[in-house]
DNA sequence: CGAAATTTTGAGTCTTATCAACGCCAGTGG
DNA sequence: CCACTGGCGTTGATAAGACTCAAAATTTCG
């Protein structure tokens, strides 16, 4: 299972890359034979550094995971999450920085693969490069999103908001089922990338709740009433550079516009 | 002048670049010699999209710009704040995305640089489109620790912090005296970027002025007090990727830790 | 089953937003 | 030269949203 996991989880990456850029089939072929090893992240839902300078990037195959900040008074903001066949650190690759630590929200293992692999990957094939950098700046267009919603939204909005995104996302990956999707994370990891204390994320799900828009428990969230959410969320999934609609049976949730009859898969 | 402050601009923003990437002399040439036309920024200091689809990038020349994200009641949050020398839309080269509209704080105007010109440079040259990609990555990491002082940070730190910011950027570019620089933004913009109200913003303004850590008059910032001010915004340059101290005379304001010998500038 | 973590709820407080007014300053036009 | 105007900065009063502290209820996990 070990091996295969890293596989499936290649698989889901490339058909993220797929979505926004065009790869021949050398170029697949390339992708799906990086090598990789694997990494466990403590199952207890805490902080865990992974390298101090890292020469790995990492990619989720199964679990959650986040990079944060961290204030000396320990308080922590969570600017990225990463779904399984999401790429983490992928910046890391062309800017040596100090890494942002990372938080997995579960137990999470990681398909580390190594820098110089992806770089050889790279220089071969320009169009691996560009997909990749594609990867960078739509991680880029999310974090400014969410720069947007905690600048200028209330709680409502925000919580609203951010389940829409990861809906999409996790359906873009074929994630859900139906109306529901797990996310294995307790309500002050979700505080945490809200910019909410716990309670104040509580009770906003509460109000969620009994509006019958969402319902979230033990980790698994249940979309209640898709259009009421995006429009609660005031959600436009443009920054997340899905494919359209047209592109494949997974788009239909993430029309720019919450269409009437987009949330076909929500019944 | 027209044509010589394009050059200038030109050429403080090759500095930039090689503040973090080694660019050989035919890079030095070619960037130096990008064509460009010239754009007027509205002297009203009011929003203004600069082009739907864009097919060039835009150089700061002479102002100050921002990218912002509106909310359908007009509430905006600026997003990112670009420095004559500092490339804005440099990401639209590689990803088509909704451009988010450019603000122009002041009167500003910007050299429009087609993507035509910039890509077959990162063609020809290997570190071109590395410094390129670096560039765009170091946009991504400011946004990105704007996130977290709007997400955790009362107001009075953010404050504090921007400004920080803005100094090592400014004195980066070699647009401080002294202890003052130019930053022609009115208190409602500042607002809107650091995700305040004017009027917080204003009191926060007067707080800061009366610890005599800073003094905001007619679009010139002075600061009083370098060391008091980096620790009142829980300042850390890591993030803005400028050369270190070692590397030139200007980088002393910006060393990692507000070591007691930095602000030898602030006097 | 019991311990620990998480969720939920309540009460009170604080930061920040909102609303409103006034003063200052630069530019304009008489 | 001066009144007028409009934008911006400043200040006050009040309200709202979010935070803090605290405790009880529930779930998770060993």
């Amino acid at each position: 299972m070990a091996q295969s996991s890293a596989h499936k989880a290649l698989e889901l990456y490339l058909k993220g890359l797929l979505g926004h850029s065009v790869l021949d089939d050398d170029d697949r072929a390339a992708i799906r034979s990086l090598p990789s090893t694997k990494l466990q992240l403590d199952a207890t839902r805490n902080l865990s550094a992974a390298g101090d300078r890292p020469a790995n990037v990492g990619l989720v195959v199964d679990g959650l995971i986040g990079r944060c900040r961290k204030a000396k008074d320990g308080v922590r903001q969570i600017v990225s999450l990463h779904l399984p066949g999401d790429m983490v650190n992928l910046s890391s690759l062309m800017l040596a920085e100090a890494p942002h630590p990372l938080v997995a929200m579960t137990r999470t293992t990681i398909a580390q693969i190594p820098h110089r692999a992806l770089r050889d990957l790279a220089v071969q094939s320009s169009a691996i490069a560009a997909a990749l950098l594609r990867d960078c700046l739509i991680d880029a267009s999310i974090v400014t999103q969410w720069l947007f919603n905690i600048g200028r939204r209330n709680a409502r909005i925000r919580v609203a908001h951010f389940f829409c995104e990861i809906a999409c996302r996790a359906h873009a990956k074929g994630m859900t089922q139906g109306a529901t999707f797990l996310l294995p994370m307790t309500q002050e990891q979700l505080g945490e990338t809200l910019g909410l204390t716990p309670v104040h994320v509580n009770r906003t799900l509460r109000q969620l709740r009994e509006e019958k828009l969402l319902t979230v428990s033990r980790g698994f969230v249940t979309i209640g009433d898709w259009d009421g959410l995006t429009i609660a969320g005031e959600f436009d999934s443009a920054y997340l550079h899905l494919p359209r609609s047209g592109d494949g049976p997974l788009a239909n949730l993430c029309t720019r516009e919450a269409s009437p009859a987009a949330p076909a898969h929500l019944n």
